[in-house]
This record gives C-alpha cells, structure tokens and sequence, in this order.
DNA sequence: ATTCTTGTGTCAACGGTGTTGACGTAACCT
DNA sequence: AGGTTACGTCAACACCGTTGACACAAGAAT
C-alpha cells in the first residue's frame, strides 16, 4: 500500500516537532481521517491538519506533494478498511448486498474523499480482490458471464453514485443539514394543492426524502435479480 | 432552506456597473454556469465570476446570500433546463424513465455543475414542479403515499448519483479517461486465474465495466416497481 | 570525538479565496 | 426639486494552499 512518495519509503531521521510528535505518512494519514470524521469534510485544511499533528502545516508537504495526493492515500485506506471482516454466508444475494453496502459505507465515511475516489480505477489488490469477489457472487447465482459483468457494474455504479450524493450532504455542517432536511416541511410541506397536487398530498410522508435511498435502491435491484435468476430456471 | 433572496424579487433601481453592464440575478446565474462550463467547477470563484460580469465581485452579494445560495440557484436552472419538454404519455413507467433520464442527462451535459448540484435540495421552482411530476406518476401508478415518496426518493437518487460519478469521468482529461479504461483490460484482463478466478474467467467482457450504467440500473429498479404494482393488482 | 551532509521541521511570505461594512451616488418616489 | 435608499464600489479581514529560505539535529564519515 505504498503511497505516492515523493521521498524514499524508509525514513531514517526521524526529527520530532517542536510538540514532541514524530511524523511519519500514516501518522498523517490517520490525523487526516480523524479530522475528517470529526469536522466534518469542510473543516479538512492543511493548516488544520497541521494543528492536529502538533506540527507546522507545512511539514505535511515532507510527506506528500499536495493536498490531493494526501487525499489519495486516505482514499487508499478506504478500500482496504471497507472489505475488512467480510465473509460470505453463501447466500449470494444477501453477500452481494454486504459486500456492495461496504464499499457504500466506507465511501460515506469520507464524504469528501468519496467524491473524486469513486471515479477513478485504481486497479490495487484490495480492488481487484473486490471485484473478483462481487462478479464470482453474480456468477455463483448462475448469470453468465457479460450479464454478471454488467450487473455488477451496475451495482457498483449505484452505490458510489449514492455515497457520492449522500457524501455531497455530509459536507455540509451540521446545522446546515438540518436545515435542508426541515426544507423538505418547510418548502415543499406547503405548497398548495391546485398547482402542486401530488406533493400536497404526500406532504405527511416528506420526511421519507431526508435520509439515505441506498439501502431502498439496493433492495429493489437485488429483488429485481432475484427474480431474473428465477425466471432464468423456469 | 431560507429564501435565496435578500431582496424582493422585483427590482426597480437598475444602476449600471461602471463597465455599464444592469446586474440581475438572472444574469449572474448566465454567468456563472458559463463560467463553470468552460472552465470548470475548480475555477469558479466570486472574483472570477466579478470580473467576467464586469462588476465588483462583491456586487453578487446583493442578489445572492453568499456562494451556495448562488450555486442553488444554478442547480436549479439545470433542473429547468433539464425538464423543457418532457411530455408524459400516459405509461407511467415509461414515463418515470424518461423523467428521471432528463435529470441524468442534464447534469451529465454539465459536468461541471453536476458534482456539486446533485446535492442538495434547492426548494426553487423547477425543483417543485419536477418532484410533483414525478411522486404524481408513481400516485398514478397505484402506490400509496409513502410509497410513492420513497420509490421517488430511489430513483431521483440513483440518477443523480450516477451522474455524479460519470460526470467524473467526464471530468477526466481524454488521454486520462482512455487509460482509465484500458487498465479494465491491461490490470484486470491478466489477473492470474488462480488467484481470481471469476475476473479470469470473465474477461472477455470486463470492457463493459467502461461506459455508463444508468440505464441498466433505470431499467432494472423500473421492472421491480412495476413487479410490485402487478402483485398489488393480484 | 569531531566534522560533514542532509533530511526535515519551522518560519515568513505570496497570491489566492469568501465575505463584510462603510460609503457615495444615481434612480426612483413624492 | 428634494429625499430615500438600493446598489455598485472599495478596502479590509481572516482564512486558504503552497513554496523557498533557513536552522538544526540525526546519522555517516573520519
């Protein structure tokens, strides 16, 4: 899990900051998570960043050429954190489920990271290891091999697409998000009845608009295979 | 979400700015998804925008709360944009396709602009008149009122989170964006067998993990829900 | 033990950012 | 014609990422 050193690998002097902490990359890279997961990703700054470690911000740039290659070795943990504990049960719907919703939530965990993480191949072993695990799901349930290929782009598309949605409105603070979600009473719970007829009448049920749809969608999807499988052994 | 306006929505005092061009918030939106489109959503900035208005930047401050507030309204004009002449036929389903395809399309056509609009809620116009449209067909459909909202929801979700993601493709410099999809062949199309046995044996096929999978993914959630109208018929 | 090299933490600075408050003036109302 | 005030401008503030010069301690060489 190397990361993109502008410096050799090894350090051999390992200067203390004037705070008294030893830096080194992960070290980095685990205050940046933590700051991240706490603040919010809006609060991520290198300055920041430099006053959790108890070091100048500018030692970061020891470590890592920028900003975005910093962000980069986080978005590397990610994918190796995401497929940490799991095990299929040889119910290939449900893994497909687990192991889909892993790669959401990790995603989520890092609102700002997951935005640019998704889109890009990064052809790593936790990577591959996923994607071979994902399409041998597919296969198991018995698709042939474009159509488990497809679908598991499918699947997969969704669930970073969705993370990056739902990332977009962890960035927001705190209150803000609040706010957005009393929007859906506030703006739409009252509107009238002749110009907005639908709306107005499942303005009770808007508050089904404030959370997550990953979980609604995956379970549609999963249904909508589930049923393609047993159509096929008709 | 409060109002966008700091200020009735009718202007009466048009003073010109000292390039002589009349301010309106119309006009800084024109200007702003310009600005975005052409040089991307990284270059966009209060200054930038001051300056190819030909007013002081700080101009904007009258018609806009601040950068989001300003933003909202851009994402809001995409929504319009996006929704110019759907006609519903009658078939809800496919109607529901095509709605939702439109809210894909348009934010794929500014790439730009869809990263960080598919985020939030705008509670604008086009908004409303979009969302009503759609939890109408799904009311039409035959599902029940939390129903409807939530299957809205998924599918308002899904097709902005996998514009999100192939706008980030999109965003990619071309050279970059044909590695990227070469390394499905050169990483995985060579995985040994051993190793990764379903990448192996699939990969013939894995240049379908290239394109987009909205529609896939659309017409796979569409035959759930209209499954799920035919069994409520039963 | 002393010197030399060099990795690395620090500091100051640059040019950028969003945003605000004071200010004057032109545009409308009476 | 005069008064109000909306709104464009300006200067300033507090941040931001990043860089180059610098000091100094850690390890190597003698």
């Amino acid at each position: 899990m190397a990361e993109s050193e502008r410096v050799p690998a090894e350090r051999k002097r390992r200067r203390p900051t004037s705070s008294g902490v030893v830096l080194s990359a992960d070290l980095i890279v685990d205050a940046a998570c933590e700051l991240i997961d706490s603040q919010g990703a809006q609060a991520f700054t290198v300055r920041k960043l430099g006053a959790a470690l108890g070091a100048d911000p500018s030692a970061v740039y020891r470590y890592f050429r920028n900003t975005e290659d910093l962000l980069l070795a986080v978005a590397d943990r990610l994918i190796g954190e995401s497929m940490a504990g799991f095990a299929p049960s040889g119910d290939w719907a449900a893994d497909l489920r687990d192991l889909v919703l892993r790669a959401y939530r990790s995603a989520l965990r890092h609102p700002q990271i997951a935005v640019f993480s998704t889109v890009r191949v990064t052809g790593r072993p936790h990577e591959q290891r996923a994607v071979d695990t994902g399409i041998g799901l597919l296969l198991q349930a018995g698709f042939d091999d474009a159509t488990a290929v497809r679908h598991y782009h499918t699947l997969v598309d969704t669930a970073l697409g969705h993370a990056a949605v739902d990332a977009g409105v962890m960035r927001l603070a705190p209150a803000q998000r609040a706010a957005d979600e009393q929007a859906w009473q506030d703006e739409y719970g009252s509107l009238p009845a002749d110009e907005y007829p639908s709306v107005h009448r499942v303005r009770e049920h808007l508050t089904l608009m404030g959370g997550s749809a990953v979980e609604p969608t995956l379970d549609l999807l999963i249904a909508a295979l589930r049923r393609e499988v047993a159509q096929r052994a008709e």
